[in-house]
DNA sequence: TTGTGGATGTCGCCG
DNA sequence: CGGCGACGTCCACAA
């Protein structure tokens, strides 16, 4: 596999001695080709935190944009990794392959040190990245654009993200009567949060209009927690259920 | 590889046909091994919300736990996913091999389809799971429980975790005077979030305190940003600058 | 099971 | 580059 070679491409050792486990990665990542190495190993963190693990047997994954994962038989997160943007190495020291991830500006590194290989393995992968998603928050914003009144009869939204001292208002606009609303959307079930991310809101609107003006905030979303409700309740901010298109039942 | 054999194991397939693939799959899982699976596929993701992918070259890992995951060569985060809970099954339709997982209680289904294998492997790992993490929030707890002085002179501690309606106050206390101090600790630069959950748990604790006992709202953290700050200052809250043990420089 | 908030969160957008 | 908030967030812990 060559430099610039962004084909398909596949190089597999397995139980490979650890000189020739380093001499694939290393050929591997001047390729940009994504690494999979699978041994027992210990793991040392540094950077944000710190964070050490002790030997087991293990996962990695190293991406050519400098992505380093470490997973273990479970769970979704990895249990140490390295976000993109760092450069890897490999070397071998006292017959050991030692993988290490870092990013100087982060101040970030992470170091991978094997006592067994059981596989080690280099990929070229190419993907067109065209994911869709649907059943987000702007989908939510987009369903209640297109029809005002599942807020509620004669709601006109006027701007989205609009700016505020506070930050951006998913959707602003007005009630039948001309008050100014505040609307607060969440693709899922609110919590306290969302309330305090509306009470911002509501706060820093009515400083920018005129002082007399009402401003009203609805958090709209599924369906909210008791203790959001309740301070919902004490801030005087209302609540309209509303699921993101297309993840309501039926 | 026997269902139970828990030990260290391989089994590896390059360019296999779609039912080899199938077959090693099925008796991965039934060990309880976790699998990779590299080739083109396309995704397609119904529960929460819905997504699709269409035709690229990823990484497909598949745990005994059920997790399953769909990385590209690019990113920290998995292009798509299941979480962990499910099952993972695999058959062939028209000669390619499909990746299904699912969890009925979530309403959750993952499928993955292959257009082209480029390797499976199975991999039965072990791991003690004895991570270890500093400069967390809990690092800073007790950095602070441990020198209250760092908080200001004076300060006592009295609870950590206390309890109030509207959430549990990090750490309580009183200051030199005897009046009552709320703390709330953040591991990093604090935002606007940090802000409102201080406020809230102040606001709580007033009702809950005689009326006329005066609360003082803290914000502990390395540093906060602007509009924190202006939040901090409008609520009469305050701030000291303080980083979990062992991320500070030096 | 649900609620709540932390996380080495990551990621995208916008100033 | 930093601030800010969404995320199919995940995750541990408590009620």
């Amino acid at each position: 596999m060559t430099a610039g070679d962004e084909g398909v491409g596949v190089e597999t050792c397995q139980n490979p001695d650890h000189e020739a486990a380093r001499d694939l990665i290393h050929s591997a990542t001047a390729a940009d080709a994504l690494v999979t190495i699978v041994g027992r190993c210990t793991v040392d963190y540094a950077g944000r935190a710190a964070s050490t693990l002790g030997p087991g047997e293990r996962l990695v994954v190293l991406k050519p944009d400098g992505t380093a994962l470490v997973h273990t038989d479970e769970g979704y997160q990895p249990v140490s990794w390295h976000s993109p943007g760092g450069t890897h190495d490999a070397d071998v020291i006292d017959d050991r392959l030692r993988v290490e991830s870092h990013r100087e500006s982060a101040g970030e590194r992470l170091l991978v040190e094997f006592e067994t290989l059981l596989d080690v393995s280099a990929y070229g992968l190419t993907d067109d990245r065209n994911p869709s998603v649907d059943g987000t928050e702007a989908d939510l914003r987009d369903r209640v654009l297109n029809d005002p009144e599942s807020i509620e009869s004669g709601f006109t939204p006027l701007a989205t993200e609009r700016q505020t001292p506070a930050g951006a208002v998913d959707i602003f606009g007005e009630d039948a009567v001309g008050r100014a609303v505040v609307v607060e959307l969440k693709r899922r079930r609110a919590g306290p949060e969302a309330v305090g991310q509306l009470g911002r809101y509501v706060e820093a609107t009515r400083r920018d209009l005129h002082a007399n003006r009402t401003v009203r905030g609805i958090l709209v979303a599924p369906s909210v927690t008791d203790r959001a409700r309740r301070l919902l309740a004490e801030r005087g901010l209302e609540f309209v259920a509303l699921t993101p298109v297309g993840t309501e039942s039926g």
